[in-house]
Parts: C-alpha cells; sequence; structure tokens
RNA sequence: CGGAGUGUAGCGCAGCUUGGUAGCGCAUCUGGUUUGGGACCAGAGGGUCGUAGGUUCGAAUCCUAUCACUCCGACCA
C-alpha cells in the first residue's frame, strides 16, 4: 500500500476513556473506532491483522481435519426452547422479533443450530467423529462491555462442535484440539499457556482454557513453580494443610469487641494473628438442605471460591449471600460478629479452617468474639470442604512445587460436552448394532478479535504496538525521505516496493506529501507496529546503502542496497 | 442492577465557584519556508456547550428531569 491512498488515523492524544493500553492503542493506531458501546467499527489497517488471524485460525483448523461451515447469526427461539436454555439464559441473550412476531435471538454460540444440522445430516457412525466450525459474528449483551475490543458485545469467534459415538471418540479430538489451539497460539506468536477450566454445571471430563499471560487479564491463574500445572484458579484445589491438628494451648474465652465489624480491624485492635481468625459466612440453602441458609467458614486471610461453593450439595445455585436482615433474624447477631459456636444451621469449613486451633471467631452476639476456640473441645467439626480460592505459597495440587498467581486474558476455550445438546435435541446415530445412540459432543472457542486485543497487550512500548510477524497489518515499512525531490530515492523506493511485493511480503510505503515530515512518518509507522522499516535516503543512495530497522532493535543499521532482500528473509518468516 | 465519575470543535482540555457576545493545544484546509524522530510563518474553516424543561433582562455557568459514555463489582471467547 501507498500512504497516499491508504486511510492511516493515526493520533497523537490517548482518548480519554480508553482504559487498557490495548484499547488506547488500538484507538491512537487508527484500528477501530467506536460505534456504540460493546460495537466497533474496523478500519482498513485493524481488519488486516483480524483477517491475519482468521487465516490462521482456518489453516490450522482446517489441518486438523475440521470442516468449516456458516451458520446464521439469528437463530430461531424454537431450538433454544428445545435445549431449555432460552429460559436459561437470561438478558445476555439478545432476543428479537420478525415482522410475523416469531421469536428470535443474535446468536451468543452456536450449539443448538449445529446440533439441529447435525442431527439432520448424520445418521451413521461411520460418519463420525466430525468437527465442524465457523469464524463468525457472535453477539452477547454484556452488562458491561470494557476494554475496547476486549470485551465487546459483538465480537468474532471461531466456535467449532466436534460429534461422537462414545466418550473415547471425544477424548481423541479433544486432544487434537488442544494440540491446534497451541498450534495456533504459538503462530499467533503469543505467550500463552493452556490451563485446567472449570467445567460448570455440565460436568465432564475436562475442559481447559488458553490464556495469555497479561497484568491486564482478568482472570487469575494457579501456576505451580515446579511443574507444568496450570489452572484457573476457579478451579485449582486447596489442598488440606499438611500434618495433624495442633493441639489445643488456650482456653475459649469471651471477649467483648464492640469496635471490630471485620477482620482486619479484629486483628489490629487485639493484635491477633490472622491465621488465627475465621470468618463466617451466610449463604442461602438449596432445596434439598433441611435448613434455609447454610453458613461457610473460611480462614481470615482467605477468599471464598464462589464457584466452588456452589458445587456444594447444601448450598443454592446459583450462590447467594444472605442479606443482613435474614442473618438479625435467623442468629441474632450481624455479619461481623458470626461464627461456628453455638450457630443453629448447618456448617461447612474450609480444609484449613478444620486444620487450624486456638482461633477467634465471632460469638454470635453483637459486640462478642471467643478466642481460642478449638475443634472438638468447643465446638464439633462440622462437615469439611475445600471452599477457599488459592493464594501464592499453597502447596500445588498436583504435589509439585508451591502455587504462584498470574493474570491471564482467556482467548480460546476448548470443552467435552457430553450428550447436554445432544440429549436435549434428540441427535442419535445408528451404532453397529443397528441402535440409535445419543451422539457425545466437545465445543472448541476461540475469541478472534479478543485475541487481535491480546497480542497488542503482550507486545508493546511507549512508541506503540509491535506486532509479532504473523499478524503484522504490514511486514515492512519503506520510508523514503525527499521521494518528491530526489529521482534516485523515487526510483529506488518504486522499485523496491515492487519487488518486495513481488517476494510476498506486506509492504506499507509511506508517500505522503512533502508536508509530512520524517518524524511524523516514523512515529506513525511505530505506532501502527510495522515489524521492519527501510529508510531510503539521497545521502544513502549515494554510499550505497538503506537503513534497516527493526521495531524492537535499539540501533538502525546500514545495508548495502544489493543486500536488502537477504537481510530481510533472513529476519521475516513468511 | 448497585457504587463512582464525565458530557464544551475530529482528539485532548480550559471556562462553570461569582450568569453578561464560547476559548486553548493538536488535527483539518490554503499559501510559503522547511525535510533523519511528531517543523516554522501567515491565513482560513469548524461548536444548537449531551437532550428537554425551568429560574433570569440575559444560562455552557444556577435548578429539575432525562439520555449517553467511562470506571469498580457478578457474566464470558
Amino acid at each position: 500500500m501507498r500512504t497516499s491512498q491508504y486511510l492511516i488515523s493515526t493520533v497523537k492524544e490517548t482518548p480519554s476513556d480508553a482504559e487498557v493500553v490495548s484499547h488506547q492503542l488500538m484507538l491512537r493506531a487508527g484500528m477501530v473506532r467506536k460505534v456504540a458501546s460493546g460495537l466497533y467499527n474496523w478500519l482498513p489497517l485493524g481488519l488486516r491483522t483480524l483477517r491475519k488471524v482468521e487465516r490462521i485460525v482456518r489453516e490450522e483448523m482446517d489441518k486438523s481435519g475440521a470442516m468449516e461451515v456458516l451458520m446464521p447469526a439469528i437463530q430461531p427461539a424454537e431450538l433454544w426452547e428445545e435445549s431449555g436454555r432460552w429460559e436459561m439464559y437470561g438478558p445476555e441473550l439478545l432476543r428479537v422479533k420478525d415482522r410475523h412476531n416469531r421469536e428470535f435471538c443474535v446468536g451468543p454460540t452456536h450449539e443448538e443450530v449445529i446440533t439441529d444440522l447435525i442431527r439432520r445430516e448424520i445418521k451413521s457412525y461411520k460418519q463420525l467423529p466430525a468437527n465442524f466450525y465457523q469464524i463468525q459474528t457472535k453477539f452477547r449483551d454484556e452488562i458491561r462491555p470494557r476494554f475496547g475490543i476486549m470485551r465487546s458485545r459483538e465480537f468474532i469467534m471461531k466456535d467449532a462442535y466436534s460429534f461422537h459415538v462414545g466418550k473415547e471418540s471425544l477424548q481423541q479430538t479433544y486432544d487434537v484440539m488442544h494440540q491446534t489451539y497451541s498450534n495456533i497460539f504459538n503462530r499467533l506468536g503469543l505467550d500463552f499457556r493452556p490451563v485446567l477450566a472449570d467445567t460448570g454445571s455440565i460436568g465432564g471430563a475436562s475442559s481447559h482454557e488458553f490464556h495469555v499471560l497479561a497484568d491486564s487479564g482478568e482472570d487469575d491463574i494457579a501456576f505451580s513453580n515446579v511443574s507444568d500445572y496450570a489452572a484457573n484458579v476457579e478451579l485449582a484445589e486447596a489442598l488440606s494443610p499438611a500434618g495433624e491438628l495442633p493441639a489445643a494451648t488456650t482456653e475459649m474465652t469471651t471477649v467483648d469487641t464492640p469496635n471490630a465489624k471485620t477482620i482486619d480491624e479484629l486483628v489490629k485492635q487485639f493484635d491477633l494473628s490472622i491465621e488465627k481468625t475465621v470468618k463466617t459466612l451466610i449463604v442461602v440453602a438449596s432445596d434439598e438442605c433441611e435448613a434455609d441458609f447454610v453458613a461457610l467458614l473460611v480462614r481470615g486471610d482467605h477468599e471464598l471460591n464462589e464457584i466452588k461453593a456452589e458445587k456444594l450439595a447444601q448450598v443454592a445455585e446459583p450462590l447467594q449471600f444472605a442479606e443482613e436482615s435474614q442473618i438479625r433474624e435467623l442468629i441474632g447477631a450481624g455479619p461481623g460478629s458470626l461464627g461456628p459456636v453455638g450457630l443453629n444451621i448447618p456448617v461447612v469449613v474450609d480444609r484449613t479452617v478444620a486444620k487450624t486451633s486456638d482461633f477467634s471467631a465471632g460469638a454470635n452476639t453483637d459486640g462478642q468474639h471467643y478466642f481460642g476456640i478449638n475443634w472438638g473441645r468447643d465446638v464439633a467439626l462440622p462437615e469439611v470442604a475445600d471452599i477457599r480460592n488459592v493464594v501464592e505459597g499453597d502447596p500445588s495440587p498436583c504435589g509439585e512445587g508451591t502455587i504462584e498467581i498470574k493474570r491471564g486474558i482467556e482467548v480460546g476455550h476448548i470443552f467435552q460436552l457430553g450428550q447436554k445438546y445432544s440429549q436435549a435435541l434428540d441427535a442419535k446415530v445408528l451404532d453397529q448394532n443397528g441402535k440409535a445412540v445419543v451422539m457425545d459432543m466437545g465445543c472448541y472457542g476461540i475469541g478472534v478479535t479478543r485475541v487481535v486485543a491480546s497480542a497488542i497487550e503482550q507486545n508493546h512500548d511507549e512508541g506503540g504496538i509491535i506486532w509479532p510477524e504473523s499478524i503484522a497489518p504490514f511486514h515492512i515499512a519503506l520510508i523514503p525521505l525527499q521521494y518528491d525531490k530526489s529521482n534516485d530515492v523515487r526510483q529506488l523506493t518504486d522499485q523496491l516496493y515492487a519487488d518486495l511485493q513481488q517476494a510476498g511480503y506486506d509492504v506499507i510505503m509511506d508517500d505522503r506529501d512533502k508536508k509530512t515530515s520524517p518524524g511524523v512518518k516514523f512515529a506513525d509507522m511505530d505506532l501502527m507496529g510495522i515489524p521492519h522499516r527501510v529508510v531510503i535516503s539521497p545521502r544513502g543512495i549515494e554510499a550505497g546503502t538503506l537503513e534497516y530497522k527493526g521495531r524492537r532493535d535499539d540501533e538502525k543499521q546500514d545495508v548495502q542496497i544489493e543486500d536488502l532482500m537477504s537481510v530481510l528473509a533472513e529476519r521475516i518468516n513468511l
């Protein structure tokens, strides 16, 4: 492209409503423009990168044996009613009516449509396994879109769905997709990790999320400092501390604590060790629990893991904390003064709490705590479960090393669905015995637009974006100086421009008018993240050289004109 | 939905307290001088001050309502 014929929409100042770097830089470099909350225009520059990401995803999916299809963005309500999700999905599902008043939704995902398609098309086990994917626009009416393209309402997703007879076949395709995703993110030049993920209410064998590591990520990932273990903190198991419950060393005493409503205040005012405090959280009980509420106990410095808590049989799903008024009515004390001793509702304690002696907790009377509580002696040990988030320094669940926590951006998710949708939609094939069996399914997603943002999060400096080669909108920026004045410069530049394109490179040549100073051109190309830059100047031509600089290089270097091709070939892996 | 904040030219902002003809920088356009890291000079265009009411001789400024957007929490690729 010649810049004189291309839309360069760079801006010097950072738009005030952009919070994260990727959003700021995408706006500054002129990749996207906002249309409304969570809705964006992709400008020519941004679209080039987006298309390159799509191409890599498509190539690797094809290589894996998956077949590309295209499903409609608008889906009929009937299918969603069949799967039960018309009721379940909630307000994130954008529902629309057509002129006949028939109900539809704008697809946030496509399990229903693909399952409906496949149950009509595939009749025999001989046609399985089969994996279908599409790269397509999704819509989720997020409560709060944010971070620009990272969490927008409309976005592009690669979604794939595989069909099987039997779990073994599903596991095989799942493994293939795991490898395919690794290949994709490697080619995209991202620093990523597959991490164990929560399988949610569906259950099933396993699920992995693929996270790009970045401080701006919205997820916490737990790593072992010695093994390959990585899991979303939502899922990572908090092991029971080693050893037996230490013996009691103090008597239980009642202490007046009128000004200690939080653990922090309690610890400060009474000089306690926070590891010897316990907090009591009251949540709504499930139908199968005999009581209306359940108490959950975690150590003062730990956090309740709501997903783990939700999985307890006694706890209502979704997790719901009791209101203060309900707590008062139930226990006769406020949330700041609760504890296990003398509590009249079912209690579940975290594993760490179960191994703690001489601890402090509320006395279930306003303004009073018990210090020196011991299990068995002062109150019977109730049910024990893993209900907290792991923290740095915990032993790794894999048995090796300790936990480290880093932030990640979820760019992919692979999941064994089992028969959740095939069952609901009655998607069956005939097996070897001529018997109709329900198919097993897997699903595999990549947030294509999100990949673009996360690549920037991982690759930028003060000057702007630094694209990984594979998704750079252009590989090479050709910057001629005095293009309009010097015939030599113009001829050589035009020649190089043609030759480089001939050699297969995407080249942007900055022939903007003489009013555009060299500094502006350098700054724009840096901001747009073009990985390689070649400057053509009258001075250089006289000496028979060009100037080359990689986007990450500190220094520019002179290159003999005739060597340029080989220098670039060495650095650019097409 | 709860909490916090912001709406003034394409972008970044000032003006509002104390009402009196809407301003600055960048960007854009014209002419000229420049040309190795966001040049300089001269000139020009561009804003119903988010919207609707109200108070007032007079409202960007005070009052009321409303809308939009951003940030913090629950959802997810």
